[in-house]
DNA sequence: CGTTAGCACTCGCACGATAGGAGTGCTAGT
DNA sequence: ACTAGCACTCCTATCGTGCGAGTGCTAACG
């Protein structure tokens, strides 16, 4: 990640990573005598103040007023978090807080992603958030069509334990008769993808008896939308309790946008899908990199983990651009590579 | 609900209703003044002025400080409350908005309950909760147990839509064909509710073979919790946005603790539940009337909705002490209406 | 006797002025 | 290249202070 990082000449680097810590620890604007007191840099304010000055014509550091100190734009986290070591970061209290949550074995991925969701807020004081792996790849172990009267439900449940339902009108050619025949039918796709099992079913509902045709769409169209995610994938998201902390930075309009936004969960998948594609590991967006942080002054940390070496999904934590980057990317990196462990060991 | 309203003196009681609208309405402590003027009684502010003294002693009235208007305790909203006639007090726009939101028909309960929240918080611009039906009752149409390599799936599949699912471990005692043996017994409960379903199954492990043993008692643990609802239930919660609007007086801190209760899934419940149980039909529950409510200066409007005769889940609002009650009761009550109709359709 | 006009009194709050201080930016000296 | 020194800026905390909203009392009125 540090590989592009502009050149500043150590010092300069010096003296924007000594802002960003202590803007992050104190959340008042920093002057430059508190880092030439308390940042290890051997030189007066006065130098330190030449240095701000320059920093802040790069565009890494803005000015509140005149008689102000100084604060970290977008620009200057950024640096700080591409100057950051690659590991770790990850205080005692933290590595054991995550441990012991992990020692009780849960098998259900889905429990497991709200744990962890709820266990990344408590560590980071942020909001936690997760993306459930998507469906495509997932090998169905079951498909049913159950009759229950004027209506019908279709379930789908997957290798890795999603189960997906949906309830639709009972078609008027559907006979008692129609349902076990499909189910017969539906029990030959066992073992395919959710994605090969779509077309596959598609290819059977045109082939097929005229009865069974709108119960196998119904099943197809299941399966599509498990795979899409647009309407059947929830975002998890846990522990927004601590963005309405009074240390935090945001405004009261900016906090209730904040939470609108949370409540969107087509925007969230978007946002996090825009997010972890860019990178491979542990990515970073920092508010006004994408336009939903930037309009909520908001920072997402966020990794996929993966089932082996696919990714199946992503976990993460939402917070101020005034964020403790350092301990929420040791946080969302040890969580991310625990889901990693337990994801590639419960599919066997 | 108004027949052991405690005998103010009409008015008294035109008095203290004035103040309360008047202080919902604006958020600002109300003089004797405007009273005098705005509300429609024909004496002077010194005779009003001498009713509010008489009122704050009553306890229904307070007074942040001397030289300010009065603000309505617990009691006078509660007061206020209990005096409104029964029905009405629904807009047009919002009668509109919810017919036009159950114009599109929802075969999905669950699905029709996130839908109910989301509007009632949109009517209301308060927090929308829904407390899903519990299964006991519930006839079951399906149970199975998936053979998922290393851990088995358990599935109930309920009359009403509900599906619950749960991943454990495989006892080391099932074959293959156990599963099928399992799976055939299974379906013989078809028809019975959760609670008689389960308590078969408990007979069903001790009478049977030794292999289904193990697997007919966690079908059963499933069908617990899913009667139970302090693991399975999940309390659906809409608009929390709403809540953190400026308009809504709660302080930071305040909002803060508020979002971590409704995150608390298991109080929530409880809360929900003791809400309810008191009263028939609709419920008003007004700050200190409810030690979690009184903690956080909320009120909460619920009401049951039934399938026919039983009472099969709750719908309601969270909103301030200081809500507009009557269209906070008018949405619950007409949305609790409609879900009724729902409930009792969907079930023939 | 309930009601009302009148009025003194209270008290929070918005307002303006002021002092203090944090922090800058510049210059001159090492 | 760095630093000490210093004038300057501008925010913010503080303190009166006056205003006004609103009360509560009293005395008069029908």
């Amino acid at each position: 990640m540090a590989e592009q990082q502009p050149q500043l000449g150590p010092r300069k680097g010096a003296v924007l990573r000594a802002v960003v810590e202590e803007y992050v620890r104190s959340g008042e604007p920093v002057g430059s005598e508190t880092i030439a007191e308390h940042a290890g840099i051997g030189v007066s304010s006065a130098t330190i103040r030449n240095e701000l000055a320059a920093l802040e014509e790069l565009g890494y550091l803005k000015h509140p007023h005149t008689s102000a100190g100084r604060i970290p734009t977008d620009a200057g986290y950024r640096f700080y978090v591409d100057s950051l070591p690659a590991g770790g970061g990850l205080r005692d209290a933290q590595r054991r807080a995550i441990a012991s949550h992990y020692a009780e074995a849960i098998l259900d991925l889905e429990e497991v992603l709200k744990g962890s969701v709820q266990l990344l807020s408590r560590l980071t004081q942020y909001a936690g958030l997760a993306v459930p792996p998507n469906a495509s790849e997932e090998p169905v172990v079951r498909l049913e069509v159950i009759d229950m009267g004027p209506s019908v439900m279709v379930l789908a449940v997957g290798h890795h334990g999603r189960v997906d339902k949906r309830v639709v009108d009972r078609p008027e050619s559907a006979l008692p008769a129609t349902f076990a025949r499909a189910e017969k039918r539906l029990a030959g796709l066992r073992g395919l993808t959710y994605a090969g099992a779509q077309a596959r079913l598609l290819q059977l509902a045109a082939e097929g008896p005229a009865d069974e045709h709108e119960l196998m769409l119904h099943v197809a169209e299941t399966l599509r939308t498990a795979q899409q995610g647009d309407r059947a994938t929830h975002v998890v998201v846990g522990g927004v309790a601590n963005l309405a902390d009074e240390a935090q930075t945001w405004r009261r309009e900016t906090l209730r946008r904040l939470f609108e936004t949370l409540e969107r969960e087509k925007e969230m998948l978007q946002v996090l899908s825009d997010v972890t594609s860019a990178r491979g590991a542990l990515s970073v967006t920092i508010g006004g990199e994408h336009p939903t942080t930037g309009d909520l002054d908001a920072s997402i940390v966020a990794a996929p983990f993966k089932s082996g070496d696919t990714t199946i999904g992503t976990i993460g934590v939402v917070g101020p651009t005034r964020m403790d980057y350092v301990s929420a990317m040791a946080s969302v990196r040890a969580v991310a590579k625990r889901l990693t462990e337990l994801a590639t060991e419960l599919d066997q």
